[in-house]
RNA sequence: CGCGGGAUGGAGCAGUCUGGUAGCUCGUCGGGCUCAUAACCCGAAGGUCGUAGGUUCGAAUCCUGCUCCCGCAA
């Protein structure tokens, strides 16, 4: 039987496991890895490659590295030259004009994780869980240049449990996109592809989460959209709240029941407890700006002054 | 050289500026009170103060090197 070609688009350690299936199917010719440049990141802010890289690295897979592939024309041309029939792109972080669209024979597939037409965007996973759904998935799209809009041609649910947060459902995803794009090869493989049309009636978009989608407002809040908002974005971008105008990350909440605090009030005898807009919760785990994570009780322990949650909101 | 915080009994912290062998809030263990308790009272155990070296009569504290942890930013 023939095989594939195809080219990898990818960046962080999300993409990895579907590279490496890529890489060790027996019907695939992977032709190159195509990601963003080695950038000066983490404390140190020291020179790091994307994961991407360092497993193609390793696997002596030949990279290529752009900050914008459009304008890569050289490397463009020699795709179209290989005859490359498939590009899988999947967070890559890169906008591909039309022009590269046109490349492969077969076309751009991007793996999109949720199930389309419901989240469009970067950041799918966690408003999944932002919405307290209870399934989610990954859907495969031959791409088009309006943004997750192509036709669908391939998905597959995932069950999302209630306290699951956004770094477990992502580490969930990042293997069922491999799975997912396993199961789409083959069928690519035997020419038997099908295409369906995205319902345009009930898209729904999933924008870039920003650090201040982090900001935890106790006193307009319910318990159901704290516990959310806390699940979805650990362990990125993280919620936090300001305790004596220093950062305080908080990891997990919990409801109490036998507690009249007001909206917005603070107890602090033995746990931290806040009032938010139906009721009262602890802020059972969390962590001050400098420090180790740890309970709310350890927290308590080390502070002798006055404690002051969101002084600029309340 | 991106900016910054930290390392002190099991946990979270104070003490470091102004050197003189260590304190707080908890936890643990024992006892007491109580119908009972995560509450209260009494008592006890537990610390080479991250590591190496230096200054000093004397260093958790001052000086130097090293390791590790963390927040921001990216």
């Amino acid at each position: 039987m023939e095989k594939l070609k195809a080219v990898f688009f990818g960046t962080p350690d999300f993409s990895v496991p579907a590279l490496e299936m890529l890489d060790k199917h027996p019907q695939i010719d992977l032709v190159g890895v195509v990601s963003m440049p080695d950038r000066p990141s983490g404390r140190g802010h020291k020179l790091r490659s994307p994961e991407v890289v360092e497993y193609a690295r390793s696997s002596k897979i030949k990279i290529y590295q752009t900050e914008n592939i459009n304008k890569e024309t050289e490397w463009l041309e020699a795709f179209k030259k290989e005859e490359v029939d498939l590009f899988i792109v999947l967070a890559f972080a890169q906008f591909l004009s039309q022009k590269v669209l046109d490349i492969p024979r077969l076309g751009c597939f991007n793996i999109h994780t949720s199930l389309l037409p419901k989240y469009r965007g970067a950041a799918p996973i966690q408003y999944a869980l932002l919405n307290g759904d209870e399934s989610t998935g990954v859907s495969i799209q031959k791409m088009v240049k309006k943004m997750d809009a192509g036709d669908i041609v391939w998905s597959s649910p995932v069950e999302v449990s209630d306290n699951e947060t956004g770094g477990q459902l992502y580490t969930k995803l990042k293997f069922q996109a491999a799975l997912s794009l396993n199961d789409f090869v083959n069928t690519a493989i035997r020419d038997e592809l099908t295409y369906t049309v995205q319902d345009e009636s009930k898209v729904s978009f999933a924008p870039t989460l920003k650090k201040e989608d982090g900001l935890l407002d106790f006193k307009n809040s319910s318990f159901e959209k704290l516990h959310n908002q806390i699940r979805a974005l650990d362990p990125w971008p993280g919620t936090y709240c300001f305790l004596n105008k220093k950062r305080l990350k908080v990891f997990s909440i919990d409801k109490v029941e036998n507690s009249s605090l007001g909206p917005g009030k603070v107890s602090t005898k033995g746990f931290l407890l806040i009032g938010c807009k139906d009721s009262v919760v602890r802020l059972s785990q969390v962590q001050l700006e400098g420090k180790k994570r740890g309970t709310d009780k350890d927290l308590l322990n080390g502070i002798k002054e006055e404690v002051n949650i969101n002084p600029e909101i309340l």
